[in-house]
RNA sequence: GCGCCAGUAGCUCAGCUGGAUAGAGCAACGCCCUUCUAAGGCGUGGGUCAGGGGUUCGAAUCCCUUCUGGCGUGCCA
């Protein structure tokens, strides 16, 4: 907002001063805060197109800024960079804003109503989900929120491959684990079979419920049924490993269905009559390599069934036929091969295939003891989401996916997330909102109430530390503009960690309520309640919560004992330890020179 | 072989469209609770931004190249 200011004034100036321009310069928040609250490259960027040098130039266009009142102090640094700093009036103002516009703060018609659908998890149903789908659940989950606070009209969806092979071996499997479990000798499990405890368990519950009905039907009724009881029981237990997560999809679309509905030869149709399939080994062909794939791929294999890219190609279909604007695909780092090839169906049926846009999660590593855990769904040795939510809970799983950019790997060693959920970064977040909430019942206790003139009393703050929080927090509209453009959500719990540590260090060096001031202790309190606002804004918008209070250390965690250091220990015993390591420093010290 | 992603502090990672002395959390060390929750604050130490070229006023960021790691490259999904 402030920026937005900055730049119009810029234009003004260079018009004014008849510069030539070729709109290339910029205003950014300088990281340090002896360069004022705003710089710009200005003057280095024209000066060369002007014939003149850039310090002259900035000297120029630094006389014309100064003119405003909104800004106290324009200087002229380094190689030409000119620093603005803002009035504490202007923050005070927009300070007042942020107050007025309370639950509304970062919305925004920026997206226009535009149609966006988000896909993401899409897991096989075949097992439980695991720790790459409890990211991709965090993640999608958050860009949609995102994305509908700055106005877009988000979807979400999940794509359920509920036909296909993996379902038939997924019967199968079952049917074997149901007859072990009637008695039966069913000799050695196969190899390709799901191994998964899961499917004991289903078998369990089919066998409660129907007993050896099932398996007395007929070999084709049998696997229907028992893939239909299976699927369902799947589905249900990945949604509630989602609904742990606080995850809900708006949508679940069926392969299954999609298959009735006869896609799967719809779309064979229009890519011949689009003259892009061939024969070759009793099989249809894509000629996809056309479109930008590696090679061309199988559509109907010899034995006359479709491949997987069939009914994904009549699904991506039927999301422009949905009338969706913008379709983002979040997928797994297994599946890249997968985006050329969809691609190129969806451009050789003339679709817009820019509409389409693919974020690839990279994997979680999971380390445990120190070793990485190799995953295999077949074999049934996976963590899963159920056992992350166990072992840290949501809020810290929501926000430790989240820091992490999509394409970054990201190692979670599992035991360290339990041990240390009292050491981890979100509670750092949390507490800060916390704290703030404390304070305010505090206050009430001593007879605070909001009252309208307290408005007037914003111009009391004017501390660098306050300012310091008021600018933070302007900037949080913007950034999930560019969030929900970039589709880089990582850049949420950095703004909380930030806004978080500015309120910390804020309440450490301040104290706001101060009984012999009054008017400055409506105005602190004032701001603190807008911080805590934005706070809260910013979590319910990661799907971490934003509590009013701290349960008691070591009561956080999922196990009761915290391995925070004992601060209460005094003297004696500090003093021990602190000379026995100080010697072991030096040690190190001196050997490495 | 080809394609995609990554390589930044001891560890896990940020670094927005190239910007001024490279940051955070954790770990280490030293201070700070007679003051609104110490899950906090202040301070110290710690870096050849994988290596090498190039582009320019200016590069962790852009281009080329080498090395290392992960993944993909099925008539599996």
């Amino acid at each position: 907002m402030i920026k937005e200011l900055i730049l119009e004034d810029l234009s003004k100036i260079v018009e004014a001063l008849k510069l030539e321009d070729n709109n290339r310069y910029s205003v950014e928040e300088p990281k340090s805060n002896e360069h004022g609250d705003f710089s710009t490259n200005i003057a280095m960027v024209l000066a060369k197109l002007n014939k003149t040098s850039p310090r002259e130039l900035a000297s120029k266009i630094a006389e014309k800024l100064e003119k405003n009142k909104h800004f106290s102090k324009v200087d002229i640094a380094g190689p030409g960079f000119i620093n603005i700093t803002i009035s504490q009036a202007l923050y005070q103002d927009i300070l007042l804003e942020i107050f007025i516009a309370g639950d509304d703060f970062g919305t925004s018609e920026h997206g226009d109503g535009k149609m966006v659908l988000l896909e993401f998890v899409s897991a096989n149903p075949t097992g439980p989900l695991n720790i790459v789908n409890a990211r991709a659940a965090s993640y999608g989950d958050a860009l949609c929120k995102i994305m509908r606070k700055v106005g877009f009209k988000a979807e979400r969806e999940f794509y359920i491959n509920d036909a296909g092979n993996q379902v038939d071996i997924l019967a199968e499997s079952v049917e074997l684990r149901l007859r072990e479990l009637r008695g039966e000798d069913i000799g050695e499990f196969p190899f390709e079979a799901y191994h998964g405890d899961y499917v004991i368990e289903l078998a369990k519950e089919i066998n409660s419920l129907e007993g050896n009905r099932i398996l007395l039907m007929p070999e084709k009724d049998r696997l229907e049924k028992l893939k239909e009881f299976s699927l369902q029981y799947i589905h249900n237990l990945q949604k509630s490993s989602l609904a742990k997560f606080d995850v809900e999809f708006d949508n679940w679309v069926s392969e299954k269905n999609l298959r009735k509905q006869g896609m799967v030869e719809e779309v064979l149709s229009y890519l011949a009559e689009a003259h892009c399939t061939y024969e070759k080994d009793d099989a249809i062909w894509f000629k996809s390599s056309e479109y930008g794939d590696d090679k061309d791929r199988v559509l109907l294999k010899a034995d006359g069934t479709p491949t997987y890219i069939v009914p994904d190609i009549a699904y991506h279909l039927t999301k422009y036929q949905r009338g969706f604007e913008v379709m983002i695909d979040v997928l797994g780092p297994d599946h890249h091969g997968y985006i050329p090839r969809i691609s190129a169906a969806i451009e050789a049926l003339k679709y817009d295939h820019s509409k389409l846009q693919f974020i690839i999660l990279q994997q979680v590593n999971l380390f445990e003891q120190g070793e990485k855990v190799k995953m295999s769904k077949r074999l049934g040795k996976l963590v899963t989401m159920d056992d992350l939510y166990r072992a840290v809970g949501k809020d810290v799983s929501r926000f430790f996916f989240l820091q992490r950019s999509t394409n970054s790997h990201l190692n979670f060693d599992l035991e360290l997330a339990t041990k240390e959920s009292n050491e981890n970064p979100v509670y750092y977040c949390q507490y800060a909102h916390a704290r703030i909430h404390s304070i305010l019942k505090n206050a009430k206790k001593l007879g605070w109430k909001p009252r309208k003139s307290d408005l007037k009393s914003l111009k009391l703050l004017i501390e660098p530390e306050e300012m310091e929080l008021i600018k933070k927090m302007t900037r949080f509209p913007e950034l999930l503009i560019s969030i929900a453009e970039s589709r880089e959500t990582h850049r949420l719990p950095t703004y909380v960690m930030e806004l978080a540590g500015l309120f910390h260090k804020y309440y450490g060096k301040h104290k706001v309520v101060d009984e012999k001031n009054e008017a400055l202790t409506r105005a602190r309190l004032h701001l603190i309640k807008i911080v805590a606002k934005v706070l809260k804004l910013a979590l319910d918008l990661m799907g971490v919560s934003a509590p009013e209070e701290m349960k008691q250390k070591g009561k956080a965690g999922a196990k009761s004992t915290t391995t925070r250091k004992k601060t209460t220990t005094k003297a004696s015993s500090t003093k021990k330890t602190g000379t026995a390591k100080k010697s072991t420093t030096t040690k190190k010290k001196t050997t490495k020179k």
